[in-house]
DNA sequence: CCCCCCCC
């Protein structure tokens, strides 16, 4: 108590407000961040309310935009929303004691920066205090960090979760600058195709489920997987829609060999209105080798008769073929399953795009492209 | 953590 009554004369409150409603508005303030601040920080946050200039740590009245924050900025206050949680981890001081440290990385609607949280800031991560979507009120000092600038928050510093509705916005990654490996990754992109919900069932006896949807922005487009409750965001999705997946990571499809990006429980996929440019890279006919993904342009040059026939191992399937021509050759497409009926909506030189088919050499050793359940055809 | 590249 004694402390806030050295904050309310050091502020030089008492022109505005008597220091009984003071101490009652502090007790508010602490009530309402559910525990979250401790009596000086509420007290710090009251007199900022009230216009109080000089608050301690980066408590002066002007509030930062993120995107404002450089090397020299000193102490900062921002309301920003945290976007991702670290673990916290512990150290060992000179001194003995043991240090504690976690990163957060937040965001406003200028952009996002990566907060480092010490001792009993820190401790909030770890006991579970601090999670993405929460908004904060934060006070720290601006350093350059291993990741560039960002944001000190110790033990006089104040991270207080209110109820201020923030935008968000984070830089993102241009799709072909996502490597393997990448965390904290934040893409805008088009959505180009979506697959159907696959259930699967996982070593420990659990039912999985798994589905996957084609994504590109101005310079080229990636798989990305949803799994479990995340697949429910389907739904509300529509080829063309532009999204905005925050916080995903990047790894290598064991089975495809290509990198993928990977919705996992802590990420974040929300359509926009922001147009999303794509454009389709076509491949010439004459340069398809085997073995890749490819989409092309052509006209039907070639169409032949739809055949019913049953797999290996029993499944019933169909398949037709149809031949496509460009400036530079022709190629046979194998149409799988629900694209077998193609041949019935096309006829000699419709145009038609192939889109994401895989290469092989077929029958007579010649190349060929199989249109199965990844890719998609347009019809001009 | 899941999956196709199958036919004649």
């Amino acid at each position: 108590m004694d402390e806030i009554i050295e904050i309310y004369k050091k502020q030089k409150l008492s022109g505005i407000i008597k220091q009984e409603d003071f101490l009652e508005r502090v007790g508010e303030k602490v009530n309402q961040m559910g525990g979250l601040c401790d009596n000086r920080t509420a007290a710090m946050l009251v007199a900022h309310d009230l216009g109080a200039g000089d608050t301690g740590e980066g408590t002066g009245s002007e509030v930062h935009k993120v995107a404002d924050i450089a090397p020299g900025t000193g102490n900062v206050r921002l309301i920003a929303r945290v976007m991702t949680v670290f673990p916290a981890k512990e150290f060992n001081r000179n001194d003995g004691t043991i240090g504690r440290v976690a990163n957060l990385i937040v965001a406003d609607e200028t952009g996002s920066i990566r907060l480092t949280l010490w001792d009993d800031k820190a401790d909030l991560v770890k006991t579970g205090d601090i999670s993405v979507g929460q908004t904060f009120q934060i006070s720290g000092y601006v350093k350059e960090g291993y990741s560039g600038v960002e944001v000190n928050v110790g033990n006089n510093g104040v991270l207080c979760e209110t109820d201020e509705k923030v935008e968000a916005s984070v830089a993102s990654t241009k799709i072909s600058d996502i490597k393997n490996g990448m965390g904290d990754l934040n893409l805008r992109a088009r959505v180009l195709d979506i697959a159907d919900i696959r259930t699967f069932n996982r070593k420990d006896g659990s039912t999985g489920r798994v589905t996957n949807i084609t994504v590109g922005d101005d310079t080229g487009k990636i798989r990305v997987t949803l799994w479990d409750e995340k697949t429910d965001l389907l739904s509300g999705l529509r080829i063309n829609d532009s999204i905005e997946i925050i916080n995903a990571y990047a790894r290598e499809n064991n089975f495809s060999q290509q990198v993928e990006v990977q919705v996992g429980n802590r990420t974040i996929v929300k359509k926009t209105d922001k147009e999303i440019a794509y454009s389709e890279n076509f491949t010439p006919i004459s340069d398809i080798i085997p073995g890749e993904s490819y989409s092309i342009k052509g006209s039907v040059s070639g169409i032949g008769e739809r055949r019913d026939f049953t797999r290996d191992d029993g499944t019933e399937n169909s398949v037709s073929n149809i031949y496509v021509s460009d400036d530079t050759g022709r190629i046979r497409i194998a149409l799988w399953g629900e694209h077998a009926g193609l041949i019935d909506e096309v006829d000699i030189d419709t145009e038609v795009e192939i889109i994401d088919a895989f290469s092989k050499s077929g029958f007579n050793d010649e190349i060929e492209l199989s249109a199965g359940n990844r890719t998609r055809i347009v019809v001009l």
